[in-house]
DNA sequence: ACATCTGTGTCGACTACTCGACAGCGCGGC
DNA sequence: GCCGCGCTGTCGAGTAGTCGACACAGATGT
């Protein structure tokens, strides 16, 4: 079973498919499909309803949450600590959030039926599914308390460090109008925290990409908010995902 | 079996509960404790290992989120609608917040290991608790947004509804200094706001106490977020909550 | 009646961020 | 090559909320 996947090995970096046993992921893997997910593409708009479960390798998915107006704001990520749809393995749902590639990368994807399948039989599989849920959770209240306590600059330090976290490389492509989308701030203020990070040398931006130049000068900027939902998803989740 | 529970009927308010099934709820009662909660008791710390679910009847418990230097602000409350530690019914868990006791009242308590008991055995009662789980996430999602993007005259508006939905009555008893750390805000602003919504006869403030006059006055002024997050519990629970 | 403590009102200086407008730069297409 | 568009930088006026300080009012205990 396991051997259908063997020429994908190398890029099968998902931790949660990872942390499973062998004989458990053999349940699942006959049914994982991997893909490329470009950049932009909405995987999921609130209340369709969650037929695929995406297990990102490489790529960052952002779960947004849109408000009447049209502004979406980033509630969450989900990189190769994660799934995105988990939920829906234990029963049918609907997506609350609009699920959105911020990256592009690899992920695996498996049908809402056949992960349900292997969820009713791997025990394995259930307790993770449950420790995910649950840090996700943790992510949501850390998030909560930043956007009603921490100032744009911090919170702009610590969606670049867990955005990095999550890819491969220092180099983040994505513009400014779109952070400030994620942050829920105006795009001039971005503007003017990018260049204040720039001059003190921890980033460089130029058009639409940003690098990391200094990845501990970032966290001593941040606030305490990215160590928190770090070590939540360590403790609950099997391997470290930095 | 339920017949223990007749002569406590009447009190037992918990949409969770009243939702079970008789047969379910025969699992679980001869394990529920109702006791009396009173106002600023901690129930948990974060990092306390969950030993009790509580399900509220007529109080309000709020999940604070701790940051470092003390402060301590609201991610979700918790009333009839729901329970507190519910996802330790799943699996021993730790709490990730402090949830405290905002508005006194009753709850049923009942022990981790008894309800987990139920749990492997009540179909119906695993659903339910995948489905509170899933609206607690969704409002916590909501109140990232409505963090980052609304004002406080917003925000306070929506949390004197979202309270009043789970007592009895428009009278709730919570301090100016209060609120604010909920909030996350300065004192001094939630002062000036309660002035301002006090002058459009819609609340009355005296010492310590809040009477809601005009509700249909606050959902005009309050966000989108309060009528978002109660059709998400209105959508994933059996009851209306209201 | 008194002191005391907790909760509320208010003031002013300050800062972070908003919001609209516009100029310029760089990259891709042709 | 040049054009055009999408992304970035900047400026300025305006506002919401911070932060510290202090005065006052209402409850409580003795």
């Amino acid at each position: 079973m396991v051997d259908s996947f063997d020429g994908a090995a190398a890029t099968l970096k998902n931790r949660l498919l990872a942390a499973l046993p062998t004989e458990d992921f053999g349940l699942i893997s006959p049914h994982l499909v991997q893909q490329e997910l470009e950049k932009g593409r909405h995987l999921y708009d609130p209340g369709d309803p969650i037929e695929a479960i995406y297990f990102p390798h490489d790529c960052v998915i952002s779960l947004m949450t849109l408000m009447e107006n049209g502004a979406a704001i980033e509630s969450a990520p989900i990189g190769r600590e994660g799934a995105l749809g988990l939920m829906a393995a234990v029963a049918p749902r609907q997506s609350l959030v609009r699920a959105i590639i911020q990256t592009s990368g690899q992920a695996s994807r498996i049908s809402v039926s056949a992960l349900h399948d292997a969820w009713t039989r791997s025990p394995a599989l259930r307790d993770l599914v449950d420790r995910h849920n649950e840090a996700l959770f943790g992510h949501a209240i850390q998030s909560v308390a930043c956007n009603a306590l921490h100032g744009v600059e911090a919170r702009f330090c610590r969606w670049l460090l867990s955005c990095r976290d999550r890819i491969e490389g220092d180099t983040i492509s994505l513009t400014q109008e779109f952070l400030a989308d994620m942050l829920g701030v105006q795009r001039t203020t971005v503007t003017a925290v990018a260049g204040s990070l720039q001059a003190k040398g921890l980033i460089r931006y130029r058009r639409g990409v940003v690098d990391i130049l200094d990845r501990a000068g970032l966290e001593a900027i941040t606030c305490e908010c990215y160590a928190a939902v770090r070590r939540g998803y360590e403790r609950l989740l099997p391997l470290p995902f930095g």
